[in-house]
RNA sequence: GCGGGAGUAGCUCAACUGGUUAGAGCGCCGCCCUGUCACGGCGGAGGUUGCGAGUUCAAGUCUCGUCUCUCGCGCCA
């Protein structure tokens, strides 16, 4: 079999050459005794035209043909003279086909490869049929290119990409491992990695200096549109590294990956602490895409009488309020579910001001005129805006009308399109007291240091600690992750006790680490970046399911594979292992 | 674990307040057609309305349960 053009391949220049194209019969078309047939592989499209006045035997074969059939034809690239398709890249030409070879039959596809996207299910399903379809064809290309050039740029600045194992070691804190099961070590397990983190920080003790990895990470939480079971980090540490050095890198990176996919974007990135990401967005992933900034209000409204104000004020809250510029259209209705998205974060609903067109205001009641001037001057608001308040304790209150917010840009389509606002959000705090466990947990991970200027304060005021770790944040997607490491084994002890794990705990969890830090650990500092939402971002996909060749659906299961399955009794028996109930005999119950 | 959406022909969908034999487009099959490219024309096949109960003279439609896919929340160090 010689191949000697990609379907993409041909233009008008090659007219008069003999090619030869494989791939599979996109569409077939027949006018009487006159047969086109789109040939079409990852690359593209060609025409091919069977006509029995230049080859009769061909004509013949090609008659059986149907979609999705595999097959080779040979021919005469010719011009198409006014007749030019303008859709295609090798609409000038087609190939006056003088044989034809059929590889293999193939049935009727159970949905359509051209048309939009069918339902979720039946894609996974037939995955390797929907793989045939432009846009998916298209972003796997981009994914591999995207890789390699971030790769090459990785090493260009001195990066070596070290492989760490996928069997290791179950680390409790933080989400939930999928775990191994030794056949040699009855009642042990391996864990599947949720990131590199303590093997890339033991590269750093080994003395690698920089290193990478394009990895495969596994947590076992329930998932979302842009989270899946398995995905593929770009995974980086390096030593005698400030995060400033890190921030670098990762623009660098950035930079690559987004010109790969065509576009050239601006660096250095801005950065935002996440204290002014809550407060201004209500979010530690604001879309900075479009304005709307939440603004704390409470001192303009400080002595009103209004009800509710009055009782958050009391508590010590604070009254949070967006100016939605043309907001003064939106219907009660409209408002009403905007009021329904920010109760989902426990506040009591909204409270809004329209300012109408002609003049009259929809006021709230108790608010005087001194409160009423002063509103409308810190917000700037004039005809047709709507203020969109709530008062309720800080956070709740901004992390409300930060989803308000969002509602309300979608609603008002300020989003643009084909733009990317990248931000580094900053100074995390470094604790959060775990209601659930009735002790401080790391925000993070307790190998990040804190912020150098809260030492101090670490055990006298723990919610305070800010953190050095940062978030790469494009498009209000979590794209990357990263922090300062802790170095100093004393330090790294000082927050173990914080988070009161016992030595014995702290021993079996991570023994192994904290020896290391003994013997000489350099100070690092790394970062990973998440390589499927960035590819889902660099294709304008909104499903990182789009990016992956085989992904699993919400519930963690692969359609086409039927996986995870039940195994042999021989096999659980070699490992030990009783299955006490099924997810059967659970749903029976 | 919680809340929303969806499930009807191979696919995408329609079917009003419960009421004739559950329809359309695409696809598929057959015939016709020499410049199509979403080709066109004529004809045809194709349905356990996800599954299981219930209400009713009558259920795609109402009720309950259940399964699957999906979006969000919790969760995701």
């Amino acid at each position: 079999m010689e191949r000697t053009h990609s379907c993409n391949a041909l233009r008008a220049a090659d007219c008069g050459k003999t090619v030869t194209l494989c791939g599979w019969v996109k569409r077939r078309r027949t006018l009487g005794n006159l047969i086109f047939v789109d040939i079409r592989d990852r690359e593209g499209i060609t025409q091919i035209v069977f006509d029995p006045a230049s080859c009769e035997a061909a004509h013949d074969a090609a008659r059986d043909i149907r979609s999705e059939y595999v097959i080779s034809v040979t021919g005469t690239v010719r011009s198409r003279g006014d007749q030019v398709n303008k859709d295609l890249p090798t609409g000038e030409i087609e190939v006056l086909a003088s044989s034809l070879k059929i590889f293999n039959s193939a049935e009727t596809p159970p949905f359509h490869l051209d048309n939009e996207d069918p339902t979720d299910d039946l894609r996974l399903r037939y995955r390797y049929l929907d793989l045939r379809r432009a846009h998916l064809q298209k972003a796997l290309g981009l994914r591999h290119k995207v890789a390699l050039a971030v790769r090459n740029r990785l090493d260009s600045l001195g990066f070596w990409e070290i492989e760490t194992p996928v069997l290791s070691k179950s680390t409790p804190e933080g989400a939930r491992d999928y775990l191994v099961p030794s056949r040699v070590h009855h009642g042990k397990f391996y864990a599947l990695p949720q990131s590199p983190q303590l093997l890339k920080q033991l590269l750093m003790v080994a003395g690698m200096d920089k290193y990478f990895q394009i990895t495969r990470c596994f947590r076992d939480e329930d998932l979302r549109a842009e989270r899946q079971p398995e995905f593929t980090q770009i995974d980086l540490e390096m030593s005698f590294a400030e995060k400033e050095d890190v921030f670098a890198v990762g623009e660098a990176i950035m930079k690559t990956a987004f010109e790969t996919a065509g576009y050239s974007i601006e660096t250095p990135f801005p950065h935002m602490t996440w204290q002014d990401a809550m407060d201004g967005y209500g979010s530690d992933k604001p879309d900075l895409r479009f304005g709307v900034v939440i603004q704390d209000v409470t001192k303009a409204v400080a002595a009103s009488e209004f009800a509710p104000f009055a009782a958050a004020l009391e508590k010590g809250g604070s009254v949070r309020c967006i100016n939605v510029k043309g907001g003064a259209s939106f219907p009660r209705r409209k408002l009403d579910e905007f009021s329904e998205i920010a109760k989902k974060e426990k506040v009591k609903g909204i409270f809004w001001a329209k300012y109408e067109e002609d003049g009259r205001k929809s006021p709230i009641k108790g608010l005087g005129d001194g409160e009423w001037a002063a509103l409308e001057k810190q917000m700037g608001a004039e005809k047709g805006d709507c203020l969109i308040m709530t008062a309720d304790a800080s956070i709740p209150a901004c992390k409300a009308l930060g989803m308000v917010r969002l509602a309300v840009g979608q609603e008002l389509k300020l989003v643009p399109e084909n733009t990317f606002a990248f931000t580094w959000i900053t100074d995390f705090p470094l604790f959060q007291f775990s209601e659930e466990e009735n002790r401080w947990v790391s925000e993070h991970h307790p190998f990040t240091s804190p912020n150098a200027l809260d030492i101090d304060i670490l055990e006298k005021d723990p919610g305070h600690v800010r953190s050095n770790s940062y978030d790469l944040v494009i498009n209000g997607y979590e794209v990357g992750s990263g922090s300062v490491r802790i170095h100093d084994p004393q330090l790294q002890d000082r927050i173990f006790r914080l988070l009161q794990l016992k030595p014995e705990q702290i021993e079996d969890r991570f023994g192994f680490f904290i020896n290391a830090l003994k013997y000489g650990a350099p100070p690092h500092a790394g970062v990973a970046f998440g390589l499927d939402r960035l590819t889902m971002l660099l294709t304008g996909r909104n499903n990182i399911r789009d990016v992956i060749a085989f992904p699993k659906t919400l519930k963690a299961t692969d359609l086409m594979s039927e996986a995870p399955s039940t195994v042999s009794p021989e096999q659980l028996d070699e490992l030990a292992i009783a299955v006490t109930r099924t997810e059967e005999e659970e749903n029976q119950e």
